[in-house]
DNA sequence: CTGATTTGACCTAT
DNA sequence: ATAGGTCAAATCAG
């Protein structure tokens, strides 16, 4: 078909975007300056017994889940972290996470996050679910179906730029990668360009709120779809 | 000092 | 027995 130079640039855009977060898991990964932890043999505790919970990834009925697929793993909400599990694939680790406010605020929310064995570093989060209104965040996120996994929503996450507008994160993943930002311009054109390539223009619907359940409202078309995403992020 | 992270042990479901 | 999820002492970092 006609070569549209358009499209062409949006497309080496997103190659040069998985190249940048390839060689941002690798270098960080292998590069020396992993801290070395040395621990000390500890002695044997003596645990109290059933203090554990059930297995909580069949999550009982009124507990929302919700599935993302995002570059980042920062969403907004303050996590603290209290697991990691190696899967059999190399390079593939699952993180667990629970709300920073479990005891102040009585919050139950909790996440897992994956990596993604094929594709560019992306990570796959399910949220286990919501947090309380008293939870703070200090970054605005938008949910959209994406051309990298269509099967599962996108999220991407912004906070306000020092230049003005908002800056996308993106490859952060906890202490073995450097925060890598990049600037949101004014307008959307070179982000929606980034992930929602011309041939996957159909973003369903956009959110504040990463672990609602499912789209608000349909959107009709691409540029509405913009609209309601830029009336988030710049309102 | 205080809170967060690391990491192997430990628990439950399959 | 194995896999997946959680605990908590040791350690790190501000």
């Amino acid at each position: 078909m006609g070569a549209d130079p358009g499209r062409q640039e949006l497309a080496e855009q997103m190659v040069r975007c998985i190249d940048r977060a390839l060689d941002a898991v690798r270098g960080g990964v292998g590069v020396g300056v992993e801290k070395k932890r040395r621990r000390s043999a500890h002695e044997p505790v003596a645990r109290l017994p059933a203090q554990y919970k059930r297995r909580a990834i069949c999550p009982g009925p009124g507990v929302t889940v919700a599935r993302v697929v995002s570059p980042t793993m920062d969403d907004g909400f303050a996590w603290r972290k209290y697991g990691e599990k190696s899967m059999n694939q190399p390079r593939c680790r699952r993180f667990y996470f629970r709300c920073t406010y479990r005891d102040e605020h009585g919050c139950s929310a909790k996440k897992q996050v994956q990596q993604m064995q094929d594709g560019p570093s992306l990570f796959e989060t399910t949220y286990l679910g919501k947090h309380t209104p008293a939870c703070p965040r200090d970054t605005l996120v938008a949910v959209a179906n994406c051309a990298f996994v269509p099967q599962v929503p996108f999220l991407a996450s912004f906070r306000p730029g020092a230049a003005g507008g908002y800056t996308c994160l993106e490859n952060m993943a906890p202490s073995f990668l450097a925060e890598e930002m990049a600037l949101m311009p004014p307008n959307l054109a070179e982000f929606s360009g980034k992930y929602w390539p011309a041939e996957d223009r159909q973003i369903k619907f956009v959110s504040a709120d990463p672990t609602f359940p499912s789209p608000a409202r349909e959107l009709e078309s691409f540029d509405d779809s913009l609209e309601e995403l830029v009336s988030l992020l710049w309102s």
